[in-house]
DNA sequence: GCCGTTTTCGGCCCGACTGTTTTCAGTCG
């Protein structure tokens, strides 16, 4: 029984027993749970073997001798129990917008639905009206969330999400009145995908910004719009909020509206041990029979000063220890984007690029960095038109031209994305592989091995004398395809013992290692490195992305190889 | 159901918007 399995018995137990009606904190505890382990990192069975479940955030003992028993029988006989009480087509209501907990109790329990096809035919005949306290809008709302749940395609890629919100910010930024825009939610703590927009506006003046907002050519539907909130709907169905705000409250809004929402529960706690409510507006200090005090912040630093606390960066709030980190000055010095000294995997014309060489470099070298590591991929892997040795050596006549033309400002260093084949072996020769400045050894056929020999595969290429990087270690695709059946604490333990590096690949269909590996690897003493796998110029710029990735997994500048000189990482 | 530099019991974040209400419940984030 892995994580995902069990975090999805617990959530799925905390819709059931919201329908329930069950105590409001209880199902937060399951919920929260969930989350926790989804959020992990390493194999809760591994937690579990050795005893510590109850180490674990939200993890009590209670919820511990439920793991007990899944990951012992690989059954649950309270989720067993929920399930025979409550039909499923009910709880698949809850995914419904607009349709929460109470109301599908009450479409089951007064009305007999227990499908949302069901749910969908007493609407459109009316019978839904019968309701106390609903009505004819209320039927439409449930067959528009309906419609919607129908053609909901999930969640939105960073990559996607990213240029959109900037696109947005900057016509707002041209209303007159406008003071501070910026992106907020999940998007500002560079989730690998995102639900929806947050989009934050500082103006004293919000009904022009408000109007400006529903006239963007991406408007398909507007939501709701009042004095300080308007939803959107675009074409393809993703929801955008623009919320518009006092300058002098920027602060506790930006921070309110970023997120996540444990953390900032979790803030609001330490805020009321400070004897402060804390709201998107201000602070308030609750004295006895007086007119409570409001303290406004027009910047995030000085919300987290009131609690006594340093700024905690956006892509570190996410109720993973980072409340303790800062209050023990345990918060870790951050990669920066400008950090980074090179790259380490770039493609050209001479397999599946859309550039050449020195296009590539002059790109790079326009983005910023001073190296990067060419590697294009080799002949095995057929579709790509990959180098043969002949080929490569030829290559690497290109690329000394190259940094003799760039001398001083860029060097591009020999590499290979060399193709890791289904037995473990590589695609080139030692020889050749010996006379690169840095292998990156990849695996893109056969995803679907089954677990140890996928896994052996992966821990006979990090052993290869000659391999110094693995690329894309679990090939997912987000939203598309999940990663190879890795026992990643197996692969993290290699590369550990090896040096051999793992990348980060920056590509936002990849985002590979994710952030809770990538938190992990550094645990166990494993280097990394972030990669543009940039295909085309200007693709460099994806780096943002890796980057954030890193960050949201802790990793300091040390953790990264980027950070370190072309010379000191393979000689002059 | 979890959790504790005021607590092992009694707390557990806070507000906007909607639709239906004669003052508020439900949903959402």
């Amino acid at each position: 029984m892995n994580n995902r399995q069990v975090a999805d018995i617990f959530s799925a137990m905390a819709d059931m027993l919201d329908i329930q009606g069950a105590n409001y904190h209880r199902i937060m505890a399951y919920r929260r749970a969930a989350e926790n382990i989804a959020a992990l990192g390493r194999p809760l069975e591994e937690v579990w073997r050795e005893g510590q479940l109850t180490s674990l955030p939200g993890i009590g003992s209670t919820l511990a001798s439920k793991i007990d028993e899944l990951m012992r029988t690989g059954e649950l006989e309270a989720y067993r129990d929920l399930q025979s009480e409550i039909p499923q087509g009910v709880v698949a209501m809850l995914h419904i917008s607009g349709v929460g907990p109470k109301s599908a109790a009450r479409f089951w329990k007064e009305l007999g639905i227990t499908t949302v096809a069901a749910l969908e035919h007493a609407a459109q005949a009316g019978r839904l009206r019968n309701l106390h306290g609903f009505g004819a809008k209320s039927e439409q709302n449930v067959l528009d969330g309906i419609a919607l749940f129908r053609r909901h395609t999930g969640r939105t890629r960073l990559g996607t999400a990213w240029p959109l919100a900037q696109k947005i910010l900057a016509v707002l930024r041209e209303v007159p009145g406008v003071v501070q825009a910026a992106p907020a939610g999940s998007l500002r703590r560079m989730r690998e995908t995102v639900g929806d927009l947050d989009l934050l506006v500082a103006s004293r003046d919000p009904q022009p910004v408000m109007n400006r907002f529903t006239r963007i050519p991406e408007v398909e539907e507007v939501i709701l719009s009042g004095p300080t909130k308007t939803s959107i709907r675009t074409q393809e169905g993703f929801q955008i909020d623009l919320r518009v705000l006092e300058p002098a409250r920027w602060g506790t809004a930006l921070q309110y509206f970023t997120g996540s929402q444990a953390h900032n529960i979790r803030l609001r706690g330490l805020a009321l041990d400070h004897g402060l409510s804390l709201s998107e507006y201000a602070f308030k200090r609750e004295d006895a029979g007086t007119e409570p005090e409001e303290i406004l912040c027009a910047s995030e630093e000085e919300v987290y000063a009131a609690v006594g606390l340093p700024l905690i960066p956006p892509e570190l709030r996410e109720d993973r220890g980072e409340i303790k980190a800062a209050l023990q000055g345990r918060l870790p010095n951050l990669i920066a984007l400008d950090d980074l000294k090179g790259d380490f995997q770039f493609h050209t014309t001479a397999s599946d690029g859309r550039s050449s060489l020195l296009e590539m470099a002059q790109s790079a070298l326009a983005s910023g960095l001073s190296y990067a590591l060419i590697t294009d991929h080799t002949h095995g892997l057929g579709v790509t038109g990959g180098l043969t040795v002949e080929r490569l050596r030829e290559q690497r006549k290109e690329i000394e031209a190259v940094n003799e033309q760039l001398a001083g400002s860029f060097r591009v260093l020999a590499g290979i994305e060399v193709e890791v084949h289904s037995d473990g072996s590589l695609d080139l020769p030692d020889d050749t592989l010996a006379e690169l400045d840095l292998v990156v050894a990849a695996v893109h056929t056969g995803l679907r091995q089954d677990r140890e020999q996928i896994t052996g595969r992966m821990v006979a290429a990090i052993r290869h004398p000659h391999v110094d990087i693995i690329a894309h270690p679990t090939g997912r695709l987000i939203g598309e395809r999940e990663g190879a059946d890795l026992d990643m604490e197996a692969v993290f333990h290699a590369a550990a013992e090896t040096g051999t590096a793992l990348e980060i690949n920056a590509n936002p269909a990849r985002l590979d290692l994710k952030d809770v590996h990538v938190r992990r690897a550094i645990e166990l003493g494993v280097k990394l490195v972030i990669s543009s796998d940039a295909h085309t110029v200007g693709a460099f710029a994806d780096l943002r992305f890796g980057v954030a990735t890193a960050r949201r997994g802790w990793a300091t500048a040390g953790d990264i190889l980027n950070t370190r000189s072309a010379e000191d990482l393979v000689g002059p």
